[in-house]
DNA sequence: AGATCAAACTGGACAATGTCAACATCGCGC
DNA sequence: GCGCGATGTTGACATTGTCCAGTTTGATCT
């Protein structure tokens, strides 16, 4: 990509590319903004010219993350139908958006990195949460059901985002019982015929 | 405590806690082993003796935070006796521990700042593991439920987990909905209750 | 076209950090 | 008593994030 010049041309993607590279390989914790600098062949204050300081790459980083998500969630919606199989779609891409750029993810969640007031990162955030929303709704106006919407579309939401948190433990646990690991498609698919059959049985209660 | 003598007395509990303070109050972000030291009152190297480096130390608070759960968790199961009453109370445990140790509970899910290999973490996690297992065990078996143990303890475990990483985002969501937000504790009743919806009708499916 | 000027980038400085090596002090067992 | 290991300290070093003053670049205006 046009070598040596003065002008890089795109930096900030650059950056965010390399922070990426960064944090998927020795962590968050170990993550140093003129590592990414280096990386990106810039001096080590280059970056704050386009971020201001570390916090605001790793924002620029979450918002990218949220829109990954978002375009991931609406390709998974469009490709089916049938409501709840759109649910399990969206489930299956929202794991996979975690394992495929598990730097972005990381970010997402971390209010402490990240500028949580990012007017960027809230409407990024919105727009993903949205999609999710609008397909619970269709889920339930589909089939009649009596959840409140908002509930339901949280617990789609903790337990997707809890089993990509949990991941290592899970498989730690299993390890640990003898038994070995599905594959994480395969735990999506568990946990959401689970979650489906609670939001369906949600209004017959004792 | 005992001031200015040369030998602390109990020093690794000290940097703990001291540890602990500085994670709630600045985030892992901003975690300094020199502020630790500084605020327990020892020298900055001091902390090397007990727990090697600082991913040593950060890994002894998250063998103390399963600890905590462990001992939560039981106390939870142990004022109840309805298996399903049981596991509610046992999640909200779940959700106040992270709220009463936020230190803590960060760092027991990260596994970059952590030795995930320590044997003291695999062992303080398996125990605390082992109660919720125990406690959805009983559910299945006084209700006749034809569920996968493990699976169903994979979507409380998510699910609570998944609710305590994603309350500022809840929270922001319901905030630009225009909604105030319940307390922790009703989103935890609600999820749980949804949950063990689903659990129940596992086994009717079409 | 040539001058101008803000945006993009560099390099050096500074305080703060994690870790290492060498040294000091305590207290327990012989 | 007295040694010796566990516990703490001081000093050093490379690395980090951020500030500041300068350089280079390319677009805009006349």
């Amino acid at each position: 990509m046009t070598p040596d010049r003065y002008h890089h041309g795109d930096l900030p993607n650059a950056l965010r590319h390399a922070a990426a590279d960064v944090i998927t390989e020795d962590g968050l914790g170990r993550f140093s903004l003129r590592e990414v600098a280096r990386r990106a062949g810039v001096s080590h204050t280059a970056p704050a010219h386009h971020f201001g300081d570390v916090r605001g790459l790793l924002t620029s980083l979450a918002v990218e993350g949220f829109d990954h998500l978002y375009d991931a969630s609406s390709a998974a919606v469009a490709g089916e139908s049938d409501p709840a199989e759109r649910l399990a779609t969206m489930g299956e891409a929202y794991v996979a958006i975690a394992t495929d750029h598990p730097a972005h993810c990381q970010v997402m969640f971390r209010t402490d990195v990240v500028d949580p007031d990012d007017p960027a990162l809230r409407e990024a955030g919105m727009r993903a949460h949205g999609v999710l929303r609008d397909t619970v709704r269709d889920l339930v106006e589909a089939e009649g059901l009596h959840v409140d919407i908002d509930v339901a579309a949280e617990l789609c939401w903790a337990t997707m985002q809890g089993l990509v948190v949990l991941e290592p433990k899970l498989a730690l646990v299993d390890a640990l019982h003898g038994m070995e690991s599905p594959p994480t498609r395969v735990r999506v698919r568990r946990l959401t015929r689970l979650m489906l059959d609670g939001i369906r049985h949600a209004d017959d209660r004792p």
